[in-house]
DNA sequence: TCTATTGGTTGGAGCGCTCTAACCCTGTAA
DNA sequence: TTACAGGGTTAGAGCGCTCCAACCAATAGA
């Protein structure tokens, strides 16, 4: 259970301890005799490098850090795919570490993150109050994923929600829609430039606007329903504030002897694996979230690098895809 | 964006870096006055210790390591958050990696971690080879979740989804099923046991067992399904190997126009929260999830203070979850 | 009064590494 | 012959921290 250092590599190789520790970072000033003499007796003692001692010693980091605010949710892992595609082509590790949804607990992974002192950080929807985001970036690059902020020394990345709103309305009322209702995200992320955009859209195409206070998960979209259903007229559409509200609503609806999409057509919001699911089915709108990774990663370096000093905002065009539970609109098949 | 040391903490506060770092250890030989000295000064600065510095210093580490293998999968966000919870109570945090499923990307998550030198690693479901296992718990005390093995130094914690797949079968044989095929998991982890169960299970009750091959996704699931319906006899129940392939076998069913649970019943593996949404609603086997972390962790942290050295191997007992996608055969509602 | 004891505090060495500056060659120019 | 350049190599300092032994009152016991 004792890892050989450096120098008991040096020893056996011969050499000193400041030539292995140039074979180890491939520099090219070392003479091929000695440097495959030092690989061949770091290969005999098993040796590998001491990573933290490494960054103790060269004040630089080769670790991005990231702060997935809740495991559970798909939707991040993909992100989280594409900040490693980017991170691992520029010789970067990354960690990860989870608030569950949780702000003390966020706090305290964060904490924790900050305490490898990594090159940079990533957070990736995170509920910590603005202002602990502030102090971590006094002290290192930060890149916020799925929210915004003001902060000119952080950069942010994020999908244009109230597009997305409107591919949804759009592609409703292209359908014949007129009374379409949105089941609102509350305070959940996002939830603001979703609402907006629908009633931007609404407005747009001469309709009346119908938020309904819902929140991000099936029950809540469940019960938006039954809340609905007690109204004399029901919508013929609805928009969900994201996919798991909607499967929610899509229950509901079944359950009053509902059928969708020939009663009721219901979009979502996120294009979750569950929407790709041929059981559900989902018309949903899509985030590029490999993209969302990819682009983090590539904004945050670019800051560790000292390459840019201009806080970076990006806001991605979502996409419509269009899935079995939206038709149009009077039980026409 | 240059952070402040023990150093600059003992200046402000008028006394030496060895009280600081004592009152950052929490040590109890320490005035009352000089601690809350010290933490105003570090509040002041913004300090906080850095964890590579003192594990470096101190040659042991209060992090624990863990690789997901599959960051997609909510599965290992509950696993999670069993480990965090323990790791937490005990004064530990985690830092986390993952392998999106490829050994080769996988390998270097491992390598990652290890490079921070962890005082363990909890690795949940790995697919790694055996032998990297092994050379990795010749570093630090290891822990497998949802994979066997056979190191003497490696502990494991694991479903016994022969219990899980017995349960289903006995449900399903209540219920008055006999015909009951099961859609394999093919090389996956645990889908031997799975497999196993059922044979032994449909043994036991003097049925002929029919093993369709699968694996664990929804397409896999439907595939099978269209597979079977080509049969003369189709089975009357389906014991997937997981929720998703329950889930496109659901879906393929459908299609063709069988009703679930009337015309077939269906029962999943691992109680997802996809199985809990209302418009899915699956009868299926769940596991003790949070238990598995909390277990791992545990066993983890004994290894780490040494208070064992012989290997550990929970086996948890699943349980069955009834909902609405079994039925008595035969059509009867 | 002197010596022990004890709670609190400190300097210094050292963890495994990087980095700078100095050093030692050998080859070439003057 | 001497000077010089430059590739290859090394000693030593230092990164931010912990740990140990030593130290310093202040109190207690003899």
């Amino acid at each position: 259970m004792v890892r050989p250092t450096m120098e008991d590599v040096a020893l056996r190789a011969g050499v000193s301890r400041a030539l292995v520790s140039l074979v180890m970072r491939g520099s090219p000033k070392v003479s091929e005799m000695r440097r495959s003499a030092v690989l061949k007796a770091a290969e005999e003692l098993g040796y590998s490098p001491h990573a933290m001692a490494r960054s103790l010693a060269s004040r630089t980091s080769t670790v991005l850090g990231v702060m997935v605010s809740d495991l559970h949710n798909a939707f991040f892992a993909e992100v989280v795919d594409g900040i490693d595609e980017v991170a691992r082509e520029q010789g970067f590790d990354i960690i990860i570490n989870t608030g569950g949804r949780s702000p003390a607990r966020e706090r305290r992974a964060l904490e924790s993150l900050l305490s490898f002192r990594p090159a940079g950080l990533i957070l990736l929807s995170p509920v910590v109050p603005a202002t602990a985001i502030g102090k971590a970036a006094e002290q290192l690059p930060v890149v916020l994923v799925a929210r915004s902020s003001r902060v000119s020394t952080v950069d942010t990345v994020n999908d244009d929600g109230e597009t997305g709103a409107r591919l949804a309305v759009d592609h409703l009322v292209s359908l014949g829609h007129k009374r379409i209702a949105h089941l609102d995200g509350g305070e959940g992320t996002q939830a603001g430039p979703r609402r907006r955009g629908y009633v931007a859209a609404m407005e747009a195409h001469g309709l009346v606007p119908q938020v309904v206070s819902s929140e991000y998960t099936d029950a809540a979209g469940a019960r938006a329903i039954r809340a609905l259903l007690t109204d004399d007229a029901l919508p013929t559409a609805i928009l969900s504030c994201n996919d798991f509200n909607a499967v929610g609503a899509i229950s509901a609806l079944e359950d009053a002897g509902l059928r969708v999409p020939s009663d009721v057509s219901v979009v979502g919001y996120d294009n979750t694996s569950l929407a790709a699911l041929r059981h559900v089915s989902l018309t949903t709108i899509d985030q590029p979230r490999a993209e969302f990774g990819r682009l983090a990663a590539d904004a945050l370096l670019q800051r560790v690098r000292e390459e840019r000093t201009e806080p970076v905002r990006h806001l991605l065009n979502p996409s419509l895809v269009v899935r079995n539970t939206t038709a149009p609109p009077g039980g026409q098949r």
